[in-house]
DNA sequence: CATGCTTTCATGTGATCACAAAGCCCGCCG
DNA sequence: CGGCGGGCTTTGTGATCACATGAAAGCATG
């Protein structure tokens, strides 16, 4: 008799898998500084694994470009250079308008409804100044939308590279002192629910890449 | 002393990343038929390694999407679905059309030559029926355009997406009798020539999206 | 001849080990 | 006091092995 078949992914899933996946959320959402090492042995003893599986998830999570690898094999969060961040913001914009003009024609009124829930718990985590709170809130608030495009390759590629601006969007947001609401994903709601694509599109890519630009300069 | 350092990244380099070379041109390139199985054994065996280096460059293709894992561990080449394949293509004219504008202005003589150059050998493998010459050419004439645009997060998303459509797309010319030469890449290198980046735009994306309609019916 | 079951084999997973090289730290010498 | 060298430690790499699982082949049965 088989005891797997637990709840979702968390156990009976392959143990690198568990790790990739802790690994991936943990970056994902800034919990981790850019150029912070880690080390096949330290993940290794921390999931209580061997080398084998921490090895292969940091192999998958360095692929997506989640972790930087140096030419000796060491492995540590990347520490983005500006042109990068903004060829990183270019990209979300491009695809992440695409994105959200694929699931206006499919955005009823049950998926506005969630997006505002979230929202208002954006706006929470912003007043708090929680930062890894704020990122995971915005970045489900995004992924909630964009998951009614039906668009799962260009979904991965999104969330691909809000993985690989995890540790500076924490960095960024972690100095910026602001308390102003998500003044963005309002206009966004809006656009929604008058069906207006422009609209849309503009308020997605202001959002997208409003502070990124802060730290030219 | 070290015997180390060959001239560029053939050996020397770590054994896994040797053989996630190989297996990535293989790929990129349709050299293997979708829904081909491959095994760590197997692949250890024909680069003379182990399973772990095996494991490690498959994984990292897997990540990629160059590979399929089924939920027992079992490794091949995707087989796309028409939706998958549309949303490819999508992905490509969103990112390369990108890639192409900001290529213009730094776009000179001498890389208008090199492209022409590379037109002309792709035209060679058309006439030939040579799919993989094509492909492999084809890539090469698009991937030199996009080298200028200084933008290279967005380059590696557009290879990522090649890596994907690899096998599928030898399948594709596979069965395609055609022996025209690409008209799209002449437009392309008019658009250059002329600096006429909306003219550009559309080139490049009918060279994207073309060729890929033709399994739909 | 088709169908169901059982046995067998191939395959992925993860642990452990030996090895080489890259850091790192401490002490020595200028 | 500062730069530098040597030994120690940490780290990644790759090989090998035991194990569990899933697929495939063979066999018997209807």
């Amino acid at each position: 008799m088989n005891l797997t078949a637990r709840s979702s992914q968390d156990a009976a899933a392959p143990a690198h898998d568990r790790v990739y996946r802790a690994l991936r959320t943990r970056i994902m959402h800034g919990e981790v500084t850019p150029g912070a090492a880690l080390t096949l042995r330290g993940i290794g003893r921390e999931f209580e694994v061997s080398m084998t599986p921490a090895r292969e998830a940091v192999r998958r999570l360095a692929a997506e470009g989640a972790l930087f690898l140096s030419s000796s094999g060491r492995v540590s969060t990347p520490e983005l250079t500006n042109e990068r961040i903004e060829e990183l913001a270019a990209l979300r914009a491009l695809l992440e308008v695409e994105l959200a003009s694929r699931a206006l024609p499919r955005a009823h009124m049950a998926l506005i409804d969630r997006l505002q829930m979230i929202n208002a718990t954006v706006a929470e985590m912003v007043s708090k100044r929680d930062a890894v709170g704020y990122i995971r809130t915005n970045l489900e608030f995004h992924r909630t939308l964009y998951l009614r495009a039906q668009a799962p390759a260009m979904l991965a590629m999104a969330e691909t590279v809000w993985l690989q601006l995890g540790p500076t969007m924490r960095a960024l947001y972690g100095r910026l002192r602001r308390t102003d609401p998500p003044q963005n994903h309002r206009l966004i709601i809006a656009a929604l629910k008058a069906g207006d694509e422009p609209g849309l599109r503009l308020a997605v890519r202001s959002d997208v890449t409003q502070g990124l630009r802060l730290l030219a300069g």
